[in-house]
RNA sequence: GCCGGGGUGGCGGAAUGGCAGACGCAAGGGACUUAAAAUCCCUCGGGCCUUAGGUCCGUGCGGGUUCGAGUCCCGCCCUCGGCACCA
């Protein structure tokens, strides 16, 4: 039954050998470069799907080229065990969650040992495990002094199905990241880690990492969100205080013709004193769902609160009012309204019939407040803008500000979408947040002598009700550290996030059981050259780490800023689909020959190709696909099939060629395995005859394969190459006249051993098998990748192209050592070439050395 | 609306401004076989010319730069992804 060469004695042979030898562990080695290649660890869901074999087969295959070229790589593996999942499984299963993840770690562990990886398996950790979760609340702690890590309350997303607060960025559309329910605003409190502190500098970082992808770093900058403008105050024309709003069009500051602020506004309340109606706009907003209001196609409106404030350049009274449309979250919470110049105040100013003035004109036409269909937002001249009159908009924009300062009305500012990060969740498979609360101190850090703060093992799970540990009793009461009076420990524990927030700094010294990292280590091991993983964490946990590294970098422990200098983000795994209307998504044996529903006969939606999914039914699983090919044909595959970074659509019949390639290239140093031993002696490539081209063939192929891979990451192409050279060793006869013996065992010998080298990154089995079938005594793994002969390369004769006018019209072969001057000749005296020229003027002739003719004639 | 990717054969995909389609898949033909599988060989972007061999067209569309453009520039179209009452 099963097909080809024995893998799978193979493959097991290998794994226990590598396993035996602990081939993949390392140490710092001042004296060696030092290469940290770090894949997404996983969360352990049950078992691994394909897009874990793909992750994890790029990342191999990175670690162990990277090792072939003489680096001392770090390649380690971990799991991220904390989660709701695991509470789910609780539930649904009656299992523990610290069962249910011990169970899943070990399967996963196997299967991923079953795909040959070269990990470091004595650095793995779990998260869940004291040891690790201790050294986040330690983080926590510092950084609770740093007042980096506060509680207040606040409006946040909160996820019913989950029953618990999701960060901002956790929440995609209005819905849940998880199971893609919809969000609701709750008023909590919770504890948040102050990430705008270093929204400026995530922000510039980015622009020091060109090794990550364009659109991971637009994305993050999309999210920090970062505006210039200025603040300015508008005084109220009862007196007191100034009311402070933030814009980003200064220009327009003599167009504005009201304000706005949020129902929230603290000011908002105040002015609705006495005014049932305004009080009820508040009381409205307030209850109505935030999702809602704050969406764009949610009609504009508001209320006005009788009171005016005063424009602080015009001079003149404008009514103050409230409306949905202005956020308490963003800038002061108060806005000026210039309905000639916002679609948003013009849609406004028009429903309540509010004023508009025009204070910026575009180049032609004028506009008028009578006529105005929409808000011109464009570029301008600056009119009825006083002393501003005439400048043009951006310069206005400019010189507003000094005017502002000068005068002590506004002052330059700059505003950012990024908001803190809410850590709190109320559920039990996490991190327990290190704090006590005391009646009499209030809030108190658990001292640092006293972590970890372990997570009780008797805890009921259920979906309702809160934190469950909240009902853990023993938990719960505690002493207060600082007046030993009876308090209560916090009951919420920590996004799970956290967790891999600094997990790859952990990994350069897992074991150190007395301090979060050993500084040395880290110093040693960080950055991370290469960080393989999803798009899906483009802005969260990759924000996220950047933001820790320099938590870490500022609490004196590292001296880096950035975590990741390279970056790659591959695309999803992804396979057709069957869509049945009726009985929606089918797998293909539910699908008869003629594209009908096998159950319903209703012809079926064949091909649309989405990401692999249980519920879309077009999964692969792995542990089938190894059974039955090996895990070095999966590897090659999931590497062949398409970039790295690009989305890999999924095909049985390719994998059928990746499991060919491999048989072929077995059978092909299988059967000739007898005939070079014992290695034949070199023979120098200028003595070379029939095993010239093959000769040269083999180093072109070192060149193609190590610069595919030290350029970018060129797997499919790289793969490609080594399938060239197969061909033509494939074709290469071994049997000839006995003075030519010596020659052909010498490059044949030469051309699979380059073969192996080159192919046993990216299937390490069956190289390092066919190494020892070759009867060399070490590794594969402990050879180095060869370096090609630029003499070898060098080809003796040239194909050089001719074209006329531009046109390919002939193709010459010269001598290498060809000149310029012999190359146009050639070209000029090509019986074809002459053909196309008769009757017409040669005005000039291109050469490009080496290469290419182009004879331009008199059009 | 703003930002960022991407559009190349039947398909996945190759091509430092210099022979478009490497490599693989599928398809067709052939060899071996009682047969099938496996393996091996040949063809394989489209049109036209009787062939050897030519020739014209062809990288989303329209312009441009250049001796020469899939590649560079300008303007569009389509598509995927992110953000979006953000003041």
């Amino acid at each position: 039954m099963a097909r080809g060469y024995d893998f799978k004695g193979i493959e097991a042979k290998w794994q226990r050998t590598w396993e035996g030898r602990k081939a993949f562990g390392v140490t710092e080695e001042p004296d060696t470069p030092r290469y940290y290649c770090l894949v997404m660890y996983p969360y352990p869901s049950g078992r691994i799907h394909m897009g874990h074999v793909r992750n994890y087969a790029i990342g191999d295959v990175v670690a162990r080229y990277f090792r072939m070229r003489g680096s001392n790589v770090l390649h380690p593996m971990g799991w991220d065990s904390f989660g709701l999942p695991a509470e789910n499984a609780a539930i649904e299963h009656g299992l523990h969650p610290a069962v249910w993840t011990a169970d899943n770690i070990m399967y996963m562990r196997t299967q991923l040992k079953r795909m040959g990886l070269s990990y470091d398996w004595d650095r793995e950790f779990a998260c869940s495990d004291p040891e690790y979760y201790r050294w986040n609340q330690w983080l926590f702690l510092k950084m609770y002094e740093k007042d980096l890590a506060y509680k207040k309350p606040s409006f946040v997303n909160w996820c019913e199905v989950c029953q618990t607060v999701l960060a901002n960025e956790q929440v995609e559309g209005g819905r849940c990241w998880r199971d893609d329910s919809p969000v609701v605003q709750r008023e909590l409190e919770q504890w948040f880690f102050r990430i705008t502190a270093y929204a400026e500098e995530l922000l510039q970082g980015l622009d020091r990492l060109p090794g990550w992808p364009e659109r991971v770093k637009a994305m993050q900058r999309n999210w920090i969100g970062k505006s210039v403008g200025a603040e300015v105050g508008f005084p109220m024309a009862e007196g007191g205080p100034p009311i402070m709003i933030f814009t980003t069009r200064q220009d327009t500051l003599y167009g504005a013709t009201f304000m706005v602020l949020a129902p929230e506004h603290p000011l908002a309340r105040q002015l609705g004193q006495g005014k049932p109606d305004v009080q009820a706009f508040i009381e409205r907003m307030r209850t109505e769902d935030r999702m809602v209001r704050t969406a764009a196609e949610t009609e504009k409106e508001g209320v006005f609160t009788g009171a005016y404030a005063v424009n602080p350049l015009t001079q003149e009274r404008i009514p103050i009012w409230l409306a949905n449309f202005v956020l308490l979250e963003y800038g002061t919470g108060a806005i000026m309204a210039v309905p000639a110049h916002d679609q948003r105040d013009f849609a406004f100013a028009k429903k309540y019939r509010l004023p508009i003035r025009v204070v910026i004109q575009p180049e032609e036409g004028s506009l008028a407040p009578e006529t105005l269909e929409k808000a011109y937002e464009g570029e301008g001249i600056m009119v009825q803008s006083g002393p501003f009159s005439g400048l043009p908009s951006p310069e206005g924009r400019a010189a507003v500000v000094p005017y502002l300062e000068e005068r002590g009305i506004g002052k330059r500012a700059v505003n950012y979408r990024l908001r803190d990060w809410g850590i709190s969740r109320q559920r039990y498979w996490g991190t327990p947040i290190p704090i006590i609360y005391c009646d009499r101190c209030g809030i108190v850090p658990v001292p640092e002598r006293d972590l970890p703060v372990l997570l009780p093992r008797d805890v009921a799970i259920t979906m309702k009700g809160g934190s469950p540990l909240a009902r853990v009793e023993s938990f719960v009461r505690v002493g207060c550290p600082r007046c030993g009076g009876a308090a209560r420990r916090e009951t919420d524990t920590m996004d799970t996030f956290v967790d891999s927030s600094w997990y790859f700094l952990r990994f350069c010294s897992p074991k150190e059981a007395t301090r979060v990292i050993d500084p040395a280590a880290v110093a040693y091991w960080m950055p991370v050259d290469q960080y393989i993983g999803g798009i899906e964490h483009a802005v969260l946990h990759l924000l996220y780490a950047r933001f820790f590294t320099r938590v870490v970098r500022d609490l004196g422990l590292i001296a880096i800023d950035e975590p990741f200098v390279n970056l790659l983000t591959q695309g999803m795994v992804c396979k057709e689909t069957y869509r049945c209307p009726i009985h929606g998504f089918r797998l293909p044996q539910e699908v008869d020959g003629r594209g009908r529903c096998a159950a319903c006969g209703e012809p079926v939606e064949v091909g649309r190709t989405e990401k692999m999914s249980k519920s879309k039914k077009n999964v692969v699983d792995p542990d089938e696909l190894m059974d039955r090919y090996g895990a070095d044909t999966a590897r090659l595959f999931s590497l062949f099939a398409a970039p790295p970074e690009k989305d890999l659509e999924w095909s049985d019949r390719g994998v059928e060629g990746a499991f060919r390639f491999l048989n072929r290239l077995y059978r092909l140093v299988e059967g000739w395995a007898p005939a070079l031993q014992p290695p034949p002696p070199a023979i120098p490539y200028t003595a070379l005859t029939v095993g010239r081209a093959l000769h040269q063939k083999s180093h072109l192929t070192i060149r193609k394969v190590t610069e595919d891979l030290d350029r970018d990451f060129h797997f499919n192409t790289a793969i490609a190459a080594l399938m060239e050279l197969v061909n033509l060793l494939a074709q290469f006869d071994m049997s000839g006249p006995a003075d030519e013996e010596a020659e052909r065992r010498f490059v044949a010998r030469f051309a699979i051993e380059t073969l192996l080298i080159l192919l046993a990154p990216f299937a390490p089995h069956l190289a390092e098998e066919l190494w020892a079938r070759l009867k060399h005594p070490r590794s594969i793994f402990e050879e180095r990748v060869p370096s090609y002969d630029a003499a070898v390369i060098a080809r003796e004769e040239i194909l050089v192209v001719v074209q006329v006018d531009g046109k390919l019209r002939g193709r010459i072969v010269l001598s290498a050592e060809a000149e310029d001057e012999e190359l146009r000749n050639a070209a000029l005296q090509d019986s074809r070439v002459r053909t196309w020229l008769a009757g017409k003027t040669v005005t000039r002739v291109v050469v490009v050395p080496k290469k290419l003719v182009n004879i331009v004639t008199e059009q």
